[in-house]
This record gives C-alpha cells, structure tokens and sequence, in this order.
RNA sequence: GGGGAGAUACUCAAGCGGCCAACGAGGGCAGACUGUAAAUCUGCUGACUACGUCUUCGCAGGUUCGAAUCCUGCUCUCCCCA
C-alpha cells in the first residue's frame, strides 16, 4: 500500500514537471530536487522520417521538455529582442530560448547574475535556456580580439576594457549564469577558410574542449538544478576534418553534440554536405544541435539530415528590419506594393498578430518608425519558426516529413 | 512709410564665376541580414532615344568664352524701426 502510494507520488510529480505545473511549496521544491536526477537531460527518440534521416524526439531538462526538432529563439542579453517573455511563453510558445556568455559577462555581469540566483530569475523566464559560450563572439568580434592557446583576450566594445576568456573561465561562468545547457568554448571558424588554419583552429578547439570537460568536473551547480555541457564540431568546409571532429566530439561522450562554423557565408550545399558528414559519426541517440542555422529552407533540410535543433538570430533581426517569413515565401512589408493591401498579415494564423493586424498596417508602423512595427514583426516570425518545427515535428511521427519537406522548401522559396 | 535679410531638387539646407545635375540631412524607392557590437548596413532618388544628351537653382532681361553664383527690373517671404 506505502509503496503504491509512492509510486502514484512520483508519477504525479513527474506530470507536473513535464507539464510545466510550477509547485511553491517549499515541501514540494525539497521533492522535485530529489526528483532532479531522474529527469536529468534525458533524450528520447520518438520517431524517425522513413524518406530522410530526420527524427523528433524528446529533451528532458530541470526547467521542462523541449520537442524536438526545435528553434530557440536567440537572446543575446537576456531578451528576445523585442518579445515580452510573456507572449514568448503564450502566444510563441518558445521551449527553449538562448542567452550569450560574453554578452551576459560584460552586461549585467556575472556577479548580478550570481546575486540574483541565475539568468532564469533574472529575467523571469522557467522554461529552459541555453547559452552559447562566447566562441561565436571569437568570429563576429574578430577584430577585437586575440587568439592564443590558452584562450581569448577580448577588448570590450562597450568600454574598450580587456578580458581574457578560456575554457576554464567560460565554464564557470556559465555555470553562474545557470543555463540548462551550456556550451563549449570553441572557435567558429569565418568562411572561407584556408585549410590548414582550420585544421590547427580544429585542434585547439579540440584540446579547449578537454580542458572545459575537466574544469566542470570540478566546478559545482550553481543553483538547484542539473546543467548539460555540449561539446562543438568543427573543421570549416573540409569533410576530412569534420568527421575527424566528429569523432573527436563524439568520443567526449556528451549529453548532446553541436555543430558549429556554419551558416558563416558558404553556400547552403557546402552547409548541407558538412551537416550530413558529422551526422553520420555522432551518436544517434543524442540530440544535434546546428548552431546558427538558418532560413526556413535551411532547417527542414538539416532537419532532413538529422539535425534536431537550430537557434539563429534571423527570425528576430530580420524582423526587425522588415522582412516577414511566411509559408508561402518570404516578404518585405515595408515595400510599397502593401501599402492598401488590407489582408490579414498571414492567413495561416500561428499567433494573433496574424489576424489582428493587416500587412498595410504594420507596413505603415515601419514606415513611422514605430517599436510595435519591429514587435508585431518579431511575434510573427517567431511564431512561424515554431509553426516549422512543430509541423516538421508531426510529418516526422506521421512519416510523411519527405515530400512534406520537398513541398514546402520549394512553396517557401519565393519573394511576395 | 523707412531699413535689412532672403527665395536652390519632395522637404530642410550647403554652394557665392568654370572642378555643379548641384555637399549634407530628412523623406521616398529598393536590396542585404544565418551560435546578435544590427530598431542596423548598402544602393538609387531632375528627365531621357541613358559610358551620351536635354531641361533645372523665384520670374524676366543683361554682363561674360562660360552664371545657381555678377548686374538691372519685377514678384513673393521674413525680420527690425515708425
């Protein structure tokens, strides 16, 4: 009878976790620590596409599921530009969103993070956070910075200050910051990129990671909930590196496995031969995770190779700037032609600012200058991300995900 | 009534004898954006039978090889004094 009763207990507990059900009591917190272990970054494969190589499945963090294939939505300092974390939760539906180490350690600063009890506090967000580990900043910040073996000294853009950064440093700080998923230190390689350095950036990511997987055996949680480290693939656009990475990344033995040093300006047929070989030396059983990726087109078809989750700034920039992503194409709403078009912005519907508001109207916000143009643009693009995914999602566990993604990579492949 | 300042492309505004189809800004039109130094960046913005030609700098004359720039008159605007 006891044991039946702790048995229902612990199944109760388990729906509430994996329904998102937030418990206050302090009796029930005790409960879900102890709980913690169980549900520790457990990746379930639910299904696989019989035409491709795309799977879904299931991610079990402390802070919720994610389904995958997933976006997350990118928030560089600690927000999705533009997006409430409320409409983010409701009306996006985000299962996961993204936050940036060098971004975060230069603004607020780790010891406000720390003081606060972590980046999930902070900005009032539960569901779960990964954080990139300031390797795509050693790309995109390359004018200010120094890369040396031991690590990397960047010069602030914000006040010109210096700071060094190493796998040792930028796992600690992470673990501060306290996403559910924490990235390695690495070096996203530009494009194009002379062979040899590749292979010698390879390398010293290669021996970075090492030193990153030894500083976090010794470095504690911050906070009360578990932590998952992915290690990065590297290697640019040379199938012999990448699988030599691959290995090398695989043989860390990893919750989960990423990809980096795509999307960096090759085209997407390099992208998609580099996504295919490393998918074929990493774990099946593990979820890949293709860092920075992509269009629409790009993620069904790295989908289609066996990606499971993607994260890109592209949906909320460009949004920003006006371009609109839709399942029939993509468009400018600032351009003229929607100046009296009074249509609803997309008739598929994925959040309420769809039928709410009509193209003319949020053309003439840009034209204004209004914040609600680039917000109402940002719902929407997100809200179709997801829309993508989730349907990517079902024609997977349908097996239909093939010519469902032949479909619609050639309906999304047009200018409206 | 007297004195002064000014009128430049859609708007504001430089230019004050040839390097001016005319700086710059705004606006307009278009393009870019892929682990966010991005509410950012780039291009075009007199007309055309378009690597050239034509018509523009309030209007009408004039000086000059040559005028948005100098002179004369006119129209209009603004400021100050009465």
């Amino acid at each position: 009878m006891l044991f039946a009763a702790m048995f229902i207990f612990a199944h109760l507990l388990q729906f509430l976790k994996y329904h998102r059900i937030c418990v206050q009591s302090d009796y029930f917190q005790f409960e879900l620590k102890k709980d913690v272990g169980l549900l520790h970054m457990k990746f379930e494969l639910k299904g696989k596409d019989p035409q491709t190589k795309a799977r879904a499945g299931v991610l079990t963090t402390d802070h919720g599921v994610i389904e995958t294939p997933i976006f997350m939505p990118v928030g560089t300092v600690a927000s999705v530009k533009g997006v409430h974390q409320r409409e983010l939760k409701n009306d996006i539906n985000a299962d996961v969103i993204l936050g940036n180490t060098y971004h975060l350690y230069l603004r607020p600063q780790t010891k406000i993070l720390e003081q606060v009890g972590g980046l999930h506090k902070f900005m009032n967000w539960d569901r779960p956070i990964l954080t990139d580990s300031g390797g795509f900043q050693v790309y995109s910040l390359s004018a200010n910075r120094k890369i040396k073996e031991e690590g990397v000294k960047f010069k602030s853009h914000i006040d010109g200050s210096y700071h060094t950064f190493t796998p040792e440093n930028v796992m600690e700080i992470q673990r501060v910051i306290g996403a559910d998923i924490i990235m390695a230190f690495d070096e996203c390689t530009p494009y194009p990129c002379d062979y040899n350095y590749a292979k010698r950036s390879m390398h010293m990511t290669h021996r970075w990671l090492d030193r990153c997987i030894k500083h976090l055996d010794k470095t504690p949680f911050h906070y009360n909930y578990e932590q998952s480290f992915f290690p990065i693939v590297q290697g640019s656009t040379y199938k012999d590196l990448r699988l030599q990475s691959a290995e090398y990344i695989a043989n860390a033995g990893a919750v989960g496995n990423a990809i980096g040093g795509l999307s960096v300006g090759e085209p997407a047929e390099e992208m998609y031969a580099m996504t295919e070989v490393v998918c074929s030396v990493l774990p099946e059983d593990k979820p890949r995770y293709l860092m920075g990726v992509g269009t629409p087109i790009n993620i069904l078809e790295n989908i289609a190779l066996g990606i499971d989750m993607f994260d890109c700034v592209m949906p909320t920039r460009n949004a920003r700037n006006g371009m609109l992503f839709t399942a029939h194409g993509s468009m400018n709403i600032k351009n003229k032609k929607w100046e009296a078009d009074f249509s609803p912005l997309d008739e598929m519907a994925m959040t309420y600012v769809d039928t709410e508001y009509s193209k003319a109207y949020l053309r003439h916000l840009f034209s204004v200058n209004e914040r609600l143009a680039m917000q109402i643009a940002t719902i929407h693009n997100l809200g179709f991300y997801m829309w993508l995914v989730r349907e990517a999602r079902k024609h997977i566990l349908a097996g239909t995900f093939g010519t469902w993604k032949d479909m619609m990579v050639k309906q999304m492949d047009k200018r409206l």
